[in-house]
DNA sequence: TAGAAAGAGGAACGGTACGG
DNA sequence: CCGTACCGTTCCTCTTTCTA
């Protein structure tokens, strides 16, 4: 059943747990979409959601205004979206083309707003020397932009699929990952086909169920076990028949994405150290000499140079790391210490509050457009999670109020995004205008 | 009802076009 | 030169369905 994972990947997925996130909040309207009239190419993907990321930034960054064409540095998309050839031509030709492609959004709710039924993609791309200009439909900005409901989708990992469909289904399952039922959405074949692929003509040889399953869905499948935080399984209906007619995928989260290793152990920070290569002297050593607090900067120092393409390869990782940390460096790892003041302290409270706040209000969302199935079992769970009856949900619709709900909420946004880390309290102050970089 | 035929899918090949 | 996308082919297994 596991995927036969080899070194290499399994080295690239731990230097992958070691580098900051690239997260991009998707809403799962935007998720559930299939392109009509063509085919989407994983740089078109990529480079939308890329673009995506950048203008919600800029959108938290200015609430107030009404951007109307966001601009991000070809650099920079070049980057999110690992688009390392020299030639740009390419990157051009994809980004016009998607200006002809048309989406048909929120694909799974079928009886839902006609009004976002179908529109072009990106209906406006522009270039310059070294920018790239875009703009979105006024009529599916609120949903961009103001959706509750979304996945996290980790650009990092989506960018290292070198298959198309990979890409696509990675993004599909992806937004499955917390469901309890372990399971995404049950469709036909060709809708599946539809949604990781494109629309196909009369005469396609992917019409056929076992050409599609060789040449697309097995591959991705097989790219996204050996690469991703995610491991899934194929589910194939045929519900009576001789054919396959539905699909449906197990998602399970990689063991190692689900703890968080306490770096402060010792331990721990010597298994690192000899996954890394590092001989038992020289384990012995650094874990004497240096604070882990150092050890982990010079850690994480080593793997961004490392993963950076831009430089020579490093030889050795583990001769790097030793050299770091006799020459320190690492930037300065001294922690910060909030600067006093109950002022602050009542600033920083406040800025608590509502993090709280937004994060139960998106798991009531996130609650709400579950499966009826998947959100009784989450309620169950939370249910035998409480010592005493008195904070249990009740079973009936009715009696559930806000007094029993908002402590599930909380319990659920623990759950499913962890403890606020300092990072995301600054993000979320940075956003808020709360607070300011100057 | 046994055996043939047909349908669906799988495995392992092959090729061309094209871009980095 | 290699990897990806796309398009074929041949031979095989398993299951359903047809038919003598």
């Amino acid at each position: 059943m596991t995927p036969e994972e080899t070194p290499g990947s399994q080295m690239a997925l731990a230097l992958l747990f070691d580098q900051q996130p690239e997260i991009l909040k998707k809403p799962v309207q935007a998720i559930h979409m299939a392109i009509t009239g063509g085919i989407q190419s994983k740089t078109q993907r990529l480079a939308f959601n890329a673009m995506l990321k950048h203008a919600l930034e800029e959108h938290a960054r200015n609430p107030g205004l009404e951007t109307e064409t966001y601009s991000i540095s070809r650099e920079e998309l070049m980057r999110i979206i690992g688009y390392s050839s020299p030639n740009r031509k390419h990157l051009k030709e994809a980004l016009t083309q998607m200006q002809k492609l048309t989406v048909q959004w929120d694909f799974l709710r079928k009886d839902g707003d006609p009004m976002w039924a179908s529109c072009v993609l990106l209906p406006f791309v522009a270039f310059d020397r070294d920018k790239v200009f875009y703009s979105y439909a006024a009529q599916i900005k609120p949903m961009l932009f103001d959706s509750k409901i979304y996945a996290r989708l980790d650009l990092r990992i989506q960018r290292t699929f070198r298959l198309d469909p990979a890409a696509a289904l990675y993004e599909w399952v992806n937004r499955f990952r917390t469901n309890p039922s372990k399971r995404t959405n049950e469709m036909t074949w060709t809708d599946w086909r539809w949604c990781i692929y494109g629309e196909v003509s009369e005469t396609s040889i992917l019409n056929e169920y076992k050409i599609f399953k060789r040449d697309k869905l097995k591959p991705a499948i097989k790219e996204i076990n050996e690469k991703s935080d995610l491991t899934i399984e194929l589910i194939e209906n045929r519900d009576g028949s001789r054919s396959v007619k539905y699909l449906q995928f197990i998602v399970e989260e990689k063991q190692i994405f689900r703890a968080i290793p306490d770096v402060d152990d010792k331990g721990e920070w010597e298994k690192r150290l000899e996954d890394l290569g590092l001989s038992a002297r020289d384990r012995k050593k650094i874990l004497a000499t240096y604070p882990t607090a150092v050890i982990d900067a010079h850690w994480k120092f080593t793997m961004a140079r490392v993963s950076d393409k831009s430089q020579p390869a490093i030889k050795s990782p583990s001769a790097y790391l030793k050299r770091a940390l006799e020459g320190n460096f690492a930037p300065d790892v001294v922690e910060k210490a909030p600067a006093g003041g109950t002022q602050d302290m009542e600033a920083m409270r406040d800025i608590q509050t509502k993090f709280t706040q937004t994060r139960n209000a998106e798991a009531e969302a996130m609650l709400s457009e579950m499966l009826e199935v998947d959100r009784e079992a989450v309620i169950a769970e939370y249910n035998a999670a409480q010592d005493s009856k008195v904070t249990q949900v009740p079973q009936d619709n009715e009696k559930r109020t806000s007094r029993y709900m908002v402590p599930l909420f909380a319990w659920l946004a623990k759950k499913h995004w962890g403890e606020p880390t300092p990072q995301d309290l600054f993000q979320f102050a940075l956003q808020t205008g709360a607070i300011s970089l100057k």
